[in-house]
DNA sequence: TTGTACGCGTTATCAG
DNA sequence: CTGATAACGCGTACAA
């Protein structure tokens, strides 16, 4: 059973038609589309016009003549695995829409998952289609960022900064005083052997965890107590602290690059029969949903991530409108304290 | 500090400016670029000057012209948590992707988290901004299906069919089908007393479930042993189950309506003191990582969600193409059977 | 206050 | 095979 469906193609009513049906110039009616003097009666005419003849007006031609799109993109890098299932850039998401959408802005997120897909993106970016763009956890070698600073694409970069673009701004929070500051508050319970699982050691954000967690340790930091796993994920947190337990039995503190990693590695630890936090002191990063949903749920940094998501628009916008912004915004990133640790 | 950025307009070099510094004309230009007769002089000097002046295509221009986008919008109509937190959705985004990349169409993924955002969305689907939509969640009494009906936007829906939109297609999988399927095998390990977590019945999809569990049932079924929740939800999923538990402490099978609806009454099981699968047997729908996560893994009914994505971008495309398309599709859904029941 | 005419960058048509 | 030229639908000076 067969049907051809979505062939009607009667032609969308334009300025014109609504110009003929209300009996007046077409610039008059685009005044009344878009601000400006207009009779009483013009305006009533051409406002029935508009209602009659069901006029939409033509984005693609409002976009050539105004040479602007009134939308933003929002670009995630992130791999598969965590585009689906980091519950912080949704976040970000909805935050960047909230204030676009106030500014009368469409924001189009587009997925890169592939090498065509990146090469679709690029002229996307660069045939006019966006006014800016908002660009989540690029890196300096990421083919989109040279892009992005080739064309002059007003851009925000989230999560990692893009030091090969320094005029670019940055939105995202310190990553290195939160995992410090985090740190110290488990040596602060008295945890003797503290390790870490470490994850993304190649991208700044888990580099930067890395480096916070050295700096509280000090002198005590023992390398041996590092397991390095690629993603920050629940499978690989289960890996890494296999391997940490392995190196070091009498581990009594553990802290978690991210909450899915402290998730792995809560069940890893409950597996080998270790209590948390009687035995074994946990924290995370994040402050996801996987934070309260553990047992018990765990202390871990708060990442502000629809604020993240806010801030990221509002500089997007502002060099839309020619404003200037700071090149860098770091913002708060509090320790929540539970009952993990 | 604060800087000034993105302002450099230069700009970008036009089809015009090709053509004047290859010798040509604007037509041959446009030959090379959209294939057809150009003589090999003609082609080497146009690609030679193409990549002098750094030439990129205007897409809102060709838009203009061509009268179309090479864009499929994909909107999801869920609340927040699950866009947040439903892999499902993601591997239904990536799937479509795929197929839109190849046909060479940006997907442009739009959120729609407010009335405003409901109305500019419209806008931008009635603007010639995409040639075709895919919708996820959609529900008859929902804005956007009258709208797409409306304007005859190919489309197609994913999820809940729009029994108002008769002539749009439709892919999905059978949920009363499977629920049925998943509860018989339940039942067929020598369950007694078999509960179920309904959630979201005022979606078709939840309805159908709970349709599916009353047929596996049949006159065993009993309505005091189902508790109905608003959403696919863990905490939900938490919240039924202890209903469930005060009702009948006896319950010695479980079907919860969706996987992470089952990892939060698996929780709630291991509390009160009840083994899986031993004293209960639980089992989820849609094999989202959850069921992986949880221990033991669950049981549950696989969603082809990365299928169903690539389908319903086909389905799309080939109403752009003006091809005749069947008005729906199910996709097979099979069981898998685990370790918790 | 209103109408007119031109430009935005491409594509398409039609002679040459 | 190539070069003019007219749309595409809207914004915007400028003139009325």
């Amino acid at each position: 059973m067969l049907a051809v469906t979505g062939t009607r193609k009667a032609r969308r009513a334009t300025v014109h038609d609504v110009a003929a049906a209300a009996g007046v110039s077409r610039g008059t009616v685009n005044r009344v589309l878009n601000g400006g003097y207009v009779s009483v009666d013009a305006r009533a005419a051409i406002e029935a016009a508009i209602a009659e003849v069901g006029y939409v007006p033509n984005r693609a031609a409002s976009q050539l003549a105004r040479q602007r799109s009134q939308a933003v993109g929002f670009l995630a890098l992130e791999p598969h695995s965590l585009l689906l299932e980091d519950p912080n850039i949704g976040a970000i998401m909805l935050g960047a829409n909230a204030v676009l959408s106030l500014a009368d802005h469409q924001m189009v997120s587009l997925v890169i998952d592939s090498d065509r897909d990146m090469q679709r993106v690029g002229r996307y970016l660069s045939g006019g289609f966006v006014d800016g763009a908002i660009i989540v956890s690029a890196r300096s070698h990421d083919p989109i960022t040279r892009l992005i600073a080739e064309i002059g694409l007003p851009a925000t970069f989230v999560g990692h900064p893009p030091d090969l673009a320094r005029d670019i701004p940055f939105v995202g929070i310190d990553n290195i005083g939160s995992a410090r500051a985090i740190t110290e508050r488990l040596i602060g319970t008295g945890r003797e052997r503290i390790g870490m699982v470490a994850a993304a050691l190649d991208r700044d954000s888990g580099a930067d965890r890395l480096t916070g967690f050295k700096q509280a340790l000090g002198d005590r930091f023992d390398p041996a107590l590092v397991a390095d796993v690629p993603l920050y994920d629940y499978a690989y947190g289960v890996k890494g602290m296999r391997a940490l337990l392995d190196r070091e039995p009498a581990l009594d503190g553990v802290f978690a690059a991210s909450d899915a990693v402290a998730a792995g590695a809560l069940e890893t630890l409950r597996e080998a029969g270790r209590r948390v936090p009687e035995d074994v002191g946990l924290v995370g990063f994040d402050d996801s949903s996987w934070a309260l949903r553990t047992q018990p749920p765990l202390s871990t940094v708060h990442q502000p991530a629809r604020d993240i998501g806010r801030h990221a628009a509002e500089l997007v916008l502002r060099q839309i409108a020619g404003d200037p912004v700071e090149p860098s915004l770091l913002l708060d990133s509090p320790v929540v304290w539970r009952q993990s640790a």
